[in-house]
DNA sequence: CAGTATACAGACAGGTCTGTATACTTGGGG
DNA sequence: CCCCAAGTATACAGACCTGTCTGTATACTG
């Protein structure tokens, strides 16, 4: 149950890696700072020296969840695709990998907007944050494989992403994915 | 800031009415029986008489969502394309109209699946009813325009809407429905 | 008028949550 | 060897939550 203190060894690495499943798994608002601390092994104190508030560690957890989820996407576009024209419909192969994983349970940041209502709250920017530096690695994708209107395309790429992930959460199913990808190669060769 | 008492006769009409404003302007956790009873001028004890718990409140709350939004939405549809075959699209302006109403805060159906983590409570049943009812009228008006594979058709305009929905809540930006209808546009005229 | 159903008013129990305060332990550097 | 910074353990304040309880008022019905 407890997160074995030598398996990531500082306690403010500890606390981010046990609040980045919590977080994820039953949302930010279902999870108790108790949870945390107890799962963490960490004194309750030293959780908030390392974090003024409950807030601040949202924020943390999404800056974090940014970094990792990016670089997990990159990779898996550029493992599944090594020719630079297959990796637009790879975009949602990879999707569907992620579709796939046991724990997956929806986009973190859609989940975060939708449970921090206040539009005004930290949490909201960084989500912002997070989808405009996706949609500048898709249109990247799109300029390398020499599609045209790759700005233009980019958006509709991420409306048909973030569909997939809604569907895919609602329906229980990783098949969106491939809906998603018969959509945009369509918009490809119309394009 | 109550609800007049002979706004909606019956304290069980007051009280869904009120829940239904409050629950999808901040989030099902996010309000409290007391708040609901207070704007609903209703006591605690009358409330628990026609809800047996917070919960039941939520299914009803939902139920009665579903009825409304689906006939709102027809009715939309119909009105802005009384021709048959321009009502396809046309969906995509109803969603447009709904994006700009003031309160809008995105799908409450998605947003409850986003609060309640857990996949097996009641409200993730009525959510999928819920998708599955609208994907049903969807597929009605496609057969209508008589546009083939409708009901492939239809799987694939639920993601382009559920996808604008997001967008439209992330980017705060009503824009998201005119590019799902470009989308939409596009795999009619390629099918 | 009596009886019954419905609703209101407000206190209360028992639990959860965040964040703080206090005192104890421990391990590494000068 | 001693110090002190970092972490631990635990109790606590105060807010808020759901759901229950007691008692009162009002209105309909026979």
């Amino acid at each position: 149950m407890k997160l074995k203190k030598h398996a990531s060894d500082s306690p403010r690495e500890r606390i981010l890696e046990v609040a980045g499943q919590l977080f994820y798994q039953s949302g930010i608002r279902a999870v108790g700072i108790d949870s945390i601390i107890a799962k963490a092994d960490v004194a309750k104190m030293t959780f908030y020296k390392h974090f003024k508030t409950k807030d601040m560690l949202v924020v943390e957890f999404l800056k974090r969840r940014d970094e990792r989820w990016r670089a997990w996407f990159e990779e898996a576009v550029y493992r599944l695709a090594p020719q630079a024209q297959d990796r637009p419909l790879a975009l949602f192969d990879a999707l569907e990998e992620r579709f796939r994983m046991a724990d997956f349970r929806g986009c973190a940041f859609i989940n975060t907007m939708v449970e921090v209502a206040d539009g005004d709250h930290l949490a909201h920017q960084t989500a912002a944050e997070h989808k405009q530096k996706v949609q500048g690695f898709i249109q990247s994708v799109l300029v390398e494989a020499q599609i045209d209107n790759a700005k233009e395309l980019s958006k509709a790429f991420m409306l048909l992403i973030d569909g997939a992930i809604v569907t895919a959460v609602r329906e229980k199913n990783p098949n969106s994915a491939k809906e998603a990808k018969r959509i945009a190669a369509s918009l490809i060769s119309n394009s």
